[in-house]
DNA sequence: TCATCTCTCTACCAATTGGTAGAGGATCGT
DNA sequence: ACGATCCTCTACCAATTGGTAGAGAGATGA
């Protein structure tokens, strides 16, 4: 893998895991193995690093999801299980990557816009596909819009909160990490089921 | 509202919104009309304020959902919705104290680990409860601690999120919090009837 | 061989960080 | 009038921040 590469990778985890502003661009570099300067020589300067770092995680978002989608069958539910499936996995196995989408889009600021509008069709078709199930009846009632904001919060919280389920006496073995993912989609299930 | 008091509110706005890493104490000094050595007097160092913010924002989320608990129905469905409504208001109108909460719990620090001892009897209570309705049929049947945990985070999640409400066409005013609130109550129960 | 391009380095910078030292103005009970 | 205590101030500190300047090693192509 090339530097500019290993950069990326290590940024996403550690901006992800402990915030941007708390990550130094020479604790990158520590982590990278190479000196501040490479790093900014790969990005010209942190705002631009941190950019790159966002479009990375927001690609891989979206790659996961419309494989997932692809491969689902026609109910609306199995096909939301589909996505709660295929965002879970890299969700728990890495939860800088929706930890940073997280942080980054309650902040306001150029970063959040331009990490909106990557994320923006995917919102929209997903809204639509709500609306029009609902409408078909294959879905409870509801605002599909709220409805979309509401299992993303869940989704993304339940993925980059593991204190949170520490708390309720949850462990991260292998039977933890499926009893979780079963509970999550049963979850959506009764809650979106007409 | 004293010195002392301000502070604490002001950290406690600046940190929940910004997080706690990039905010400095000149920034909250600055906020609260004095010097940087006057927030050093009142609390002997970072940390340590961090630490007293967090038992406020930790007691006053204890004291909301007591009292709501205490006013509610018999039944578990009510009452999950008197505990949404109750954590609802405090929680758009100052994303700060649950986004703080949630920001900090994510972390992994001494400061976290005192904040979830201070939430802990909290969390047991909950999840017992949830357990003993479910065992009564009058909740649907699943572990009562993920089921704790996706509820807190679905309310965690939409509370310190605005951008993702923004992103599904939803607007802060009077009619969308209240159309906000009645769905979130609505998903809920539909994901908690049995 | 020479020049060029890619990549990483050392050395430095101003600004900001959390924190210390200690002075001085109020307000208090005596 | 008095010292004591409470509160905020100015002035400073070492460490760290993001960023600049420019040298030099190593490969590549002519």
């Amino acid at each position: 893998m090339t530097t500019r590469d290993r950069i990326l990778e290590t940024a996403l985890d550690l901006f992800g895991t402990r915030g941007v502003d708390a990550v130094s661009l020479d604790e990158i570099a520590r982590v990278v193995g190479v000196r501040k300067q490479t790093v900014l020589y790969w990005f010209e300067s942190k705002d631009v690093l941190v950019d790159e770092v966002l479009a990375v995680a927001a690609t891989e978002l979206v790659v996961v999801i419309d494989a997932a989608l692809r491969a689902a069958p026609d109910d609306p539910l199995d096909r939301v299980d589909a996505v709660v499936r295929a965002v879970f996995r890299p969700a728990v196995r890495r939860p800088a990557l929706l930890g940073l989408i997280r942080e980054v889009s309650r902040l306001e600021s150029d970063q959040a816009a331009r990490l909106r509008e990557r994320l923006q069709s995917l919102v929209d078709r997903a809204v639509a596909y709500l609306g029009n199930e609902m409408d078909a009846g294959r879905l409870r009632r509801g605002d599909p819009g709220l409805i979309a904001a509401l299992g993303y919060a869940t989704l993304t919280g339940i993925a980059t909160e593991p204190e949170a389920l520490r708390a309720v006496g949850w462990h991260s073995d292998a039977a933890g990490l499926r009893g979780l993912r079963d509970e999550l989609r049963a979850f959506f299930r009764a809650a979106l089921a007409p």
